[in-house]
RNA sequence: GGCGCCGUGGCCAAGUGGUAAGGCGGCAGACUGCAAAUCUGCUAUUCGUCGGUUCGAUUCCGACCGGCGCCUCCA
């Protein structure tokens, strides 16, 4: 087995991992603010942590994956009082959403989906065991505040000298309070609106909120423990969120909040980073009517690496449709195949070799999916010459399904039984044919057409697939 | 202003100090009752531009041009 290797943004490089307990990998990845329906760029990344769940399995190890949902922040306290509801109530329905788009583009489930109003002891402790240090301090405001030059690792991160931030930059509203104006907040005061959408708390230093970056610590650290093996997200976490996660976990601990950190890149649109500030978004629900299936949106994603920005297009995407078509057509091809030859178990074999060495090299998708359609085009090529090796086609068959068992971009839902039923009218057509019949045959053909069942009549017989 | 990434054929894209994977599209051919699929061949003497290092650079270095991102909430 070759090393799985992976980029680490902390040692900027590409280092060889393996999980700190030899077993399974303790993955915590960035999840949602539900004040909105997730956009595809946010699914970009969770594609992208999907690739790397998916990945870390196919080298053996196991993954306890735990997603957070954030369903206390600023926009969902507006929205809530916009609409004289509670937090929850506008965090409700958009949990769902979340949850069937995920499905949708097959995003395997995690582990956990921890949700920040869930958790308020633990952060609560979190903050206290800060101030306690003497990291924090509660300012007159009432907030509670971290103090990053009490923090020496400060920084290692993002590697932002927080002294070099001058013109031209966004410039922070000054918050008079507090001590330094890189301080972030831990608790926040309750404000009359955060009471009235139910966004307030009990804490020793009087009722409040957490701050943004708190229920990361608190709840990696409740499901991980105090050092996780990766911790991922979108590069514009980098700073200042994961830098605010690794300042308080490990100003309480003391101890690597996390091994790895691993930031997936943006997806673009109309030349612009995807947000809803831009106004460029894109939802699931518009790649569905746009006809663009999970499968070729799954293609399209992983046709560039997880590092590089990618620009959403309509070529593209159409590129995206005819390959997966194609990877579909195969798939039922493997799965109507009597044979093959021992050819196709060689460039099975060799398939596998490099896609497996491709994901393994920081999750190269588009190099494992250039493997992928070499084997496509060498196992038709032997498949067209028939063949009736038994072991070749089962060789075949399982290296298409290891492999795509990363990917899956194989579109619609998978054959089973419906075979049996399939291929006895295609018997039955056959002997039509042979007769040459073909007003049967073609009666036939449309009937399983009706049925969304292409047939195609070739040199060593009539195959079939799903209509895509 | 600081920091960083990217620029490969019509489109998407991998890649390496030794002479350009793969996909989409296009063209031609094979196969075929029809159709579709599939296969085969062709489709970048060249990797933003200009210099430098080197026996040799797309790959290393420098400058420049262009695009994007981070330094604020943000996947």
């Amino acid at each position: 087995m070759v090393d799985f290797r992976l980029y680490n943004t902390l040692t900027r490089s590409v280092d060889v991992f393996s999980p700190a307990d030899g077993k399974t990998v303790r993955m915590y990845t960035c999840g949602p603010t539900v004040y909105n329906p997730a956009h595809v760029g946010n699914f970009r990344t969770f594609l992208f942590e999907d690739l790397l769940r998916r990945t870390i399995r196919l080298g053996g190890w196991g993954v306890h994956q735990v997603m957070n949902l954030t369903d206390v922040d600023d926009k969902i306290i507006k929205r809530a009082s916009e609409r004289g509801l509670t937090i929850s109530e506008v965090t409700e329905p958009v949990i769902e959403t979340f949850h069937v788009d995920r499905e949708f583009l097959r995003i395997q489930n995690a582990e956990e989906y921890p949700r920040a109003t869930e958790h308020l002891p633990e952060m609560i402790e979190l903050v206290r065991k800060l101030v306690e240090r003497g990291i924090a301090y509660q300012a007159d405001d009432g907030s509670v505040y971290y103090a990053i030059d009490r923090f020496p690792g400060y920084g290692k991160l993002s590697r932002l000298d927080t002294r070099e931030i001058k013109a031209g930059a966004r410039v922070v509203q000054d918050d008079y309070t507090k001590e330094n104006a890189q301080d972030f907040a831990l608790w926040k005061a309750a404000k009359p609106e955060d009471e009235k959408a139910g966004a307030a708390w009990d804490a020793p230093w009087g009722r409040g909120r957490p701050g943004w970056h708190l229920e990361c610590s608190a709840m990696a650290m409740r499901y991980l423990g105090e050092t996780m093996d990766i911790h991922c997200g979108g590069v514009d976490l980098v700073f200042p969120h994961h830098e605010d996660e690794i300042a308080q976990s490990e100003g309480a601990t003391g101890k690597p909040f996390s091994r790895f950190w691993c930031h997936g890149e943006f997806l673009l649109t109309e030349g612009s980073k995807m947000a809803k500030r831009v106004g460029n978004v894109a939802t699931v629900g518009d790649l569905r009517e746009q006809g663009v299936s999970p499968a070729a949106f799954r293609h399209f994603v992983f046709s560039t690496h997880y590092r590089k920005q990618l620009n959403l297009s309509s070529e593209a995407l159409e590129g995206s449709i005819e390959g997966v078509r194609r990877v579909g057509d195969f798939s039922d091809r493997l799965a109507s195949a009597k044979g093959g030859t021992p050819a196709l178990a060689a460039a099975a074999d060799e398939a596998e070799r490099e896609a497996t060495n491709a994901l393994f090299d920081d999750l190269n998708a588009p190099l494992a999916m250039g493997a992928l359609f070499t084997f496509i085009r060498k196992a038709n090529a032997e498949l067209d010459r028939g063949g009736d090796d038994r072991a070749a086609l089962d060789r075949a068959r399982s290296v298409f399904a290891r492999i795509n068992g990363v990917l899956d971009i194989v579109p619609s839902l998978e054959v089973g039984d419906e075979a049996s039923r399939i291929e006895a009218r295609l018997a039955y057509r056959r002997a039509a044919r042979e007769r040459r019949d073909f007003a049967t045959a073609d009666a036939i053909r449309m009937e399983l057409e009706a049925e969304g069942i292409a047939i195609e009549d070739g040199p060593s017989g009539t195959r079939w697939k799903r209509a895509r």
